[in-house]
DNA sequence: TCTAATAATACTCAGTCTGAGTATAAGTGC
DNA sequence: GCACTTATACTCAGACTGAGTATTATTAGA
């Protein structure tokens, strides 16, 4: 055993959003849990990205379109027999109409279910999260800087809660070790999909990262696109808003904003939707020219 | 040489600003270039982020309190005789106070000239810059698409041109060929301190992706107070966003955001500044309970 | 001591953007 | 034709922003 060797392993997050649920696409892991779809860098790969592309096409057979590197954990003390393992987190986006059937996509509140407010605060936080955040912080090493973590990364209410903290809030509660006393996984034979809370490894880490990352770049990039079909109403494109940014938004601005920003265009064509037409939209690229960080407006993500 | 060794380097971008120049810490590089500070990861190194801090203290004899993980570099085909190197940059931020006098602090925008912006749009985009990227764009594979990127990344004038995007502006650069047009570094002894351009192997681009980074994270995360000493005046902290924004800016409205925005109060004391003495400020911690993205605002960095 | 220069701080004001509505139009299923 | 659904247009008060003017407290030097 040479406590030299470093292997390298490429995650993929791919996230779709489907039927109003931002999903991430999973393969069978250890356990049974769900994983992430990941490979080892080998001595061919040019680059880390077109690895990455390589183990997604083998392991889901997806061909993925935005890239983007997220974050690189190598503080794992996960042994591979041979030594230490550095893992790279990709974060690619596939528009929903691409999604093959036989892939496993996971609805990413299943994991955090905390993360999701359309309906308002969930009643998980304050009911129980808080409360067993307050009882942890006596123990803790310092307990008043542990309260004023969990209270920025919670807030005491929706105007107060910032949705990009996803990473924040997983690891906070992670240290505090409730994580554990949420259901766990019911394990089961391969080929079935349980609905499950947890994830292969530190899996879920890496989703928190992901997901914290995205609903940070919908407000200055225009990457809800990436998401959807190449046309699409402007109630779709403020669904999929609301599934990722885990917020209600007020139709009529949500439109305003979005055309008066310039970042869609009408095509003429209408839809049918169950009662009037809507019409159809794409994505106006000259937007980019335009304004220098044109995405779906920061004032949600801080309602 | 065998083909499966990987060695991972740990980059350190350490920023400080001093004399309204925002500065990254340099040591010899090869060819007398300035580098950054970096080292191998060892077996006994037990995140990636105690490695780097180590390194750090070594080659530089600094502690750095904030750190950030910005990017793994791993597409580079330098040889190091025993296979592939990956490389994962940090961000790490010093207060001006703390900065050994023997430690080589590099100014940012000797290397990027392109990005300060605070005496209006330099001359150098438009005379030189955009009509090189113009020229060459007629060889590119896409011309239009090449074109078009030109314009989203250096923008047709200051209202359009987005300071974040400094790595997209140095990887466009870099692609044409206008790089090595630049006044090359002059290679001296070690031991001189040459102004230079340029940087030990792909360093440069490693900074401008913390650059860009950094100028990022400053309108949503109160970062600009690890640069600075515990109490200062608000010109002070004006000309220190100035200098990493790369913009200038109207010095009533700073004040009345970063006031009414509570995220400094006064102290009561004051410090002679040549003209009437200002109060001193210090940053206001409880900010990071109140709001959920406190920063110094977005608006600047679209002026 | 008086004056100019420098910087800090207070206040104003018009224009734009935002949040929260109301009102109306154009389809579907029955 | 009616109830229902969804789309789209328009309004309005309040907050925020950009761009000033005005006033105050110092220091340097005539």
């Amino acid at each position: 055993m040479d406590p030299q060797a470093i292997e390298i392993s490429l995650d993929a997050v791919i996230i779709a959003v489907t039927d109003g649920s931002p999903r991430v696409l999973t393969v069978p892991g250890a356990d049974g849990l769900p994983a992430l779809p990941s490979g080892l860098l080998e001595p061919q790969d040019r680059t880390l990205d077109t690895a990455l592309r390589r183990w997604v096409r083998e392991q889901a057979g997806i061909e993925v379109g935005y890239v983007e590197q997220l974050y690189t954990f190598g503080d794992r003390e996960r042994a591979t027999g041979s030594g230490r393992l550095l893992s790279v987190a990709y974060l690619a986006l596939v528009a929903e109409e691409s999604l093959s059937e036989s892939a496993d996509w996971r609805p990413l509140y299943d994991f955090f279910p905390w993360e999701d407010h359309r309906d308002g605060r969930p009643a998980l936080i304050d009911d129980q999260i808080v409360p067993a955040l307050a009882a942890f912080s006596a123990r803790a090493d310092d307990p008043a800087a542990y309260e004023e973590r969990a209270q920025i990364v919670f807030g005491t209410d929706d105007s107060t809660f910032d949705g990009v903290r996803v990473l924040e809030r997983y690891e906070l509660l992670y240290e505090s070790g409730l994580l554990e006393k949420s259901p766990q996984a019911t394990r089961v034979s391969p080929g079935e999909r349980p609905p499950s809370k947890t994830m292969a490894l530190d899996h879920r880490r890496i989703v928190a990262t992901a997901f914290g990352r995205l609903r940070g770049k919908l407000t200055y990039r225009p990457v809800v696109f990436e998401l959807l079909p190449s046309t699409f109403t402007l109630l779709q494109l403020q669904r999929l808003v609301e599934a990722l940014a885990g917020t209600p938004l007020h139709k009529q601005n949500f439109r305003r904003l979005v055309e008066a920003g310039g970042l869609v265009e009408g095509t003429g064509e209408h839809a049918r939707t169950g009662g009037r037409p809507a019409e159809l939209f794409r994505f106006r690229r000259e937007v980019l020219r335009e304004r220098p960080r044109p995405g779906v407006g920061s004032p949600w993500i801080r309602p």
